[in-house]
RNA sequence: UGGGGAAUCGUCUAAUGGUAGGACAACAGACUCUGGAUCUGUAUGUGAGGGUUCAAAUCCUUCUUCCCCAACCA
């Protein structure tokens, strides 16, 4: 991907700027040369659908802890229900996380790697006593398993020998018994309060094609049999997820402890360490309801750039860095969180006013001729690319009689603290000369369609009389060396920070926002926009931060996605 | 008395018995050839009640509120 230096210039640059507590306990271990002082991660997302920004957590966490403490992250799916997982989402993880710029270099496992493994240990924990072989069907099960409030009921099949379970399990794998009429399941507790000790299934027959391993098993491990022991085989030191995970942390821990996995005592045993979920204000995060923005038309698409995706934050323009920046800013810890997007895009604007290059686009344009101006004439104005960045350096924009500005930037019947053009006022062109109004040329309707000005040429920017001060300032294109082009307006999805929370007989999808997106087609740019390659950003003077969409532009397009707007205090004031 | 987790400005997050601090958001002002950026300033917080202590966000205690768990999903 070409994307893949982007991330990794970002990861260089970034890194957690909070303390957590994930870090502390890192510090800790080390200190202690715990595992020989080894810090290794592991980030198992499932290849159910596309990784978005609720993963963001995880993501920067495993990889970002493990590097910043010399470690390893492995990547590593979690692909144990063939029903759910498809190659697609892998190809489609594994290229964000290489847009992100994390490196797992040649650690891509998948759970299914251990299937052959997983199964042996299975036998083992028979052999052991601590496994069986249960004739339940699902209701059944359902029913000896209890409620949160009672506790649950021993199977009748719990106390079948060993030699009975293990020739059933054997059966099971090769394929014997249909769907539902077997499980395997480990002997712990049914009187536990914590439910996932009630004696949980660690496999269950299932005939679907898996997409690596083919139709090679009629059973599947569970995730919670199969993690701590994945975790385990691959070395993991520090396993992290979230906190609905808790309550499994302590049959992660029964699996460790029980299963003879270990090949040397010195091989690390892994510590499953929860945090809260991630939360973005004005998101929906679950695959249902992102399915439901996609397939009822509320989005184009999965990677749409008002998608809280991955691949829809790339195409809003969102850079690796910003993302790490805006999880480093949030932190990690085990309380509830809900927060404000404001940050997120506080985040890309604070990196692209440092990095984008200041450009002139015209939104919707108003000509103006300036009738002073020599006809014919054009001169190349020096333009600053980046007022933050003096080693940005300069770049020729052509200037001429006719000219394109915004019409918001005119008001025939200004209200009062209206700094930019009026009839008979005066304005400064961005890098180049005061002009005035002398005139409004209107249509038959009254629609304001042309002004005509008179520049003053004492006033050019940078000659020694350009001190003169105005107090407003437009940006503007020539309107002979102006391209056209098509910009999107991309604003929140949603009108509510937390759409999930309907009123009564209403559900999220009615609070898409209808201009989520304003399409602009006559756009008039200025040259160096008109050459402008896919994934570069820039920022349009005065108007906000944009992304020349790599998606549109391998269909041939130029299309300026809106990242996020500058902040706008005059907005605000009309508010 | 099911089990587990969490409560600090509007939102995140620090302070591990010793001045409740930071960031984002908000508001006000300065500056500005981007009404951007930058700078300055302002307001807002320890869920509640008891207790221990010279001193409590922090320790003890009672209570309240919120989140997660009853897939052969992860």
């Amino acid at each position: 991907m070409s994307h893949s230096n982007e991330g990794k210039e970002a990861t260089k640059l970034t890194s957690f700027v909070s303390s957590n507590f994930i870090r502390d306990i890192m510090l800790e271990d080390i200190k202690n040369n715990k595992n020989g002082g080894k810090i290794h991660t592991r980030f198992p997302p499932e290849p159910n659908g596309y990784l978005h920004i609720g993963h963001l957590m995880a993501l920067v966490a495993d990889f970002g802890l493990a590097e910043e403490f010399g470690g390893l992250c492995n990547l590593r799916f979690d692909d144990t229900n063939p029903e759910a997982e498809e190659q697609e989402y892998v190809d489609k993880i594994i290229e964000d996380i290489h847009w992100m710029g994390y490196d797992y270099e040649d650690r891509l496992y998948f759970a299914s790697d251990y299937f052959q493994q997983l199964y042996e240990f299975a036998e083992q924990l028979i052999l052991d006593g601590k496994a069986f072989v249960c004739d339940l069907t699902f209701d059944e099960m359902r029913e000896y398993r209890g409620t949160l409030t009672e506790p649950g009921k021993e199977s009748p099949y719990r106390n079948r020998s060993k030699e009975e379970s293990l020739d059933l399990f054997r059966r099971m794998r090769l394929g014997e018994f249909p769907e539902g009429t077997h499980t395997l399941r480990a002997i712990i507790d049914m009187k536990s309060g914590n439910l996932n000790m009630r004696d949980p299934v660690i496999y269950r027959i299932k005939y679907a094609p898996h997409h690596r391993t083919g139709t090679d098993w009629p059973i599947y491990p569970m995730y919670d049999y199969q993690h701590p022991l994945s975790d385990a085989i691959e070395g993991i030191t520090h396993s992290m997820c979230s906190l609905e995970y808790a309550d499994h942390n302590e049959l992660y821990q029964w699996f460790i402890n029980n299963v003879k996995w270990q090949k040397h005592p010195d091989d690390p045993i892994p510590i499953q360490y929860e945090w809260s979920r991630l939360n973005v204000t004005g998101t929906v995060m679950s695959k249902r309801r992102l399915r439901r923005l996609v397939e009822e038309g509320y989005v184009d698409s999965w990677d749409d750039p008002r998608m809280p995706t991955m691949c829809g934050l790339r195409r809003r323009g969102y850079t690796p860095a910003s993302l790490k920046d805006f999880i480093g800013r949030v932190g990690i810890s085990r309380s509830p969180k809900i927060v404000d997007a404001a940050l997120l895009e506080h985040c890309i604007r604070e990196e692209l006013n440092s990095t984008a290059h200041r450009t002139m686009a015209v939104l919707r344009p108003l000509k103006i001729t300036l009738t002073n101006y020599p006809e014919g004439q054009t001169e190349y104005l020096e333009i600053e690319n980046n007022p933050e960045d003096p080693c940005a350096g300069d770049r020729s924009v052509p200037f001429s009689r006719e000219l394109y500005i915004e019409q918001e930037d005119f008001m025939e019947n200004p209200p009062r603290k209206f700094f930019r053009l009026r009839p008979g006022g005066e304005i400064r062109l961005k890098g180049a000369y005061i002009i005035r109004c002398d005139e409004v040329v209107k249509d038959e309707e009254g629609n304001v369609v042309e002004l005509l000005c008179s520049y003053d040429p004492e006033t050019k920017s940078g000659s020694p009389q350009a001190g003169r001060r105005v107090r407003g300032t437009s940006h503007w294109v020539s309107a002979q060396h102006a391209a056209t082009a098509t910009v999107k307006l991309y604003d929140h999805l949603f009108t509510k920070d937390n759409p999930e929370d309907a009123e009564e007989g209403k559900d999220f999808t009615d609070y898409v926002n209808p201009e989520s997106l304003e399409v602009l087609e006559n756009c008039k740019i200025e040259p160096r926009l008109a050459e402008a390659q896919p994934g570069e950003r820039f920022q349009f003077l005065r108007q906000g931060y944009f992304y020349v969409d790599h998606v549109d532009f391998a269909e041939g397009k130029l299309v300026f996605n809106r990242t996020v707007g500058l902040r706008d205090t005059w907005a605000r004031m009309n508010r």
